[in-house]
DNA sequence: CGGTTTTGACCCGCGC
DNA sequence: GCGCGGGTCAAAACCG
């Protein structure tokens, strides 16, 4: 998403409005000749068929910009992918048991704004002493960088918390709070938010368990809305059990992201779908239907009213 | 009125 | 067995 970005402004002014106006005002002014009409007549053919070819060219432009959106989309998946097995490699590495208690004690800065390191609680066979820690869920973590004066411990993942509790720890003076997921009813999903001790700026979301449900609604796609119960949540492509927070404040290391040639993955069905989704919610968009419904009424109230004073 | 948040109480595992 | 700390419960408050 950075240099090849596409400008997204839309020209929905009819510019062809200023070419009808002064017929148009030449006939509300009772003056106009038989000739006069006809030669109106023309033009707002001709106008009109200027039009269609511009909504055309727009219309190209809009697909043509999904296409591009589409393939940052892949780009940033793959970029996902390479960085979840990269993480998984570096956690295999460090292979010391971790009791409990140090479990939130490892946020090193390399994981900081990024993390999806879907570990199952049994990944050391070493440390698992008991077998009903064996049966625990997946265990995946992700740290948000946030506006430090923002005290809400929020995680936007798309999916719907309901907050069940709240504690103040030992080793962080900074609350944790607990989620279950709402979003469904049994899902057993749970999840721990708590500022991390070194930088306040930073929320770290630790995930246990599985959604037994799709993430899928009616909004919207983005990271938006996740934890606020009031907001609708929102759709996502991904229906992983292991929710991830991308972290959008934190500028992307351009070493191990940018330098990569994007994985050739073929995917045209996907970004035919995509395509399709993202079109539709534009025309769902309230504010830009009703551009458009007035720009196309505005121009035949025009016509009809041109014809009105003509008779 | 129903769903969510808050918060004190309670439960349970772990270390000594 | 006891104390500590983390996790969960549940009633009251809150909100749209």
């Amino acid at each position: 998403m950075e240099s090849a970005w596409v400008n997204t402004t839309l020209d929905l002014n009819i510019n062809s409005f200023h070419h009808t106006s002064k017929a148009l005002k030449r006939e509300a002014d009772g003056k106009m000749v038989d000739s006069d009409v006809k030669v109106a007549v023309k033009q707002e053919a001709g106008v009109l068929v200027e039009e269609l070819a511009r909504v055309s060219a727009e219309n190209k432009k809009l697909t043509e910009m999904l296409t591009v959106l589409c393939e940052h989309y892949t780009s940033l998946q793959n970029q996902y992918k390479e960085l979840v097995s990269k993480n998984s490699e570096t956690e295999a590495a460090a292979t010391s048991s971790k009791k409990r208690k140090a479990e939130c004690e490892d946020y090193s800065a390399a994981m900081i704004g990024f993390t999806a390191n879907a570990e199952s609680s049994c990944s050391d066979e070493n440390s698992c002493k008991k077998p009903k820690e064996c049966i625990k869920a997946k265990v995946s973590r992700a740290c948000v960088r946030t506006d430090p004066s923002d005290n809400s411990l929020i995680v936007r993942d798309g999916y719907q918390w309901r907050k069940y509790g709240q504690k103040v720890t030992r080793d962080n003076p900074s609350p944790r709070a607990y989620f279950k997921c709402s979003f469904a009813p049994g899902c057993p999903v749970k999840k721990k938010v708590q500022r991390s001790a070194e930088d306040p700026s930073i929320l770290v979301a630790t995930y246990e368990g599985e959604h037994n449900h799709t993430l899928h609604s009616p909004a919207p796609a983005g990271l938006s809305s996740a934890n606020n119960p009031r907001s609708a949540p929102v759709s996502s492509s991904s229906s992983a059990p292991a929710t991830v927070t991308l972290d959008l404040m934190k500028p992307a290391r351009s070493d191990d992201v940018t330098k990569k040639p994007t994985q050739q993955v073929d995917q045209p069905a996907i970004q035919q779908v995509l395509v399709q989704q993202m079109a539709a919610s534009l025309t769902r968009d309230p504010n830009f239907t009703a551009a458009l419904a007035a720009a196309i009424s505005g121009k035949v109230l025009d016509h009809k009213f041109g014809d009105k004073f003509r008779s």
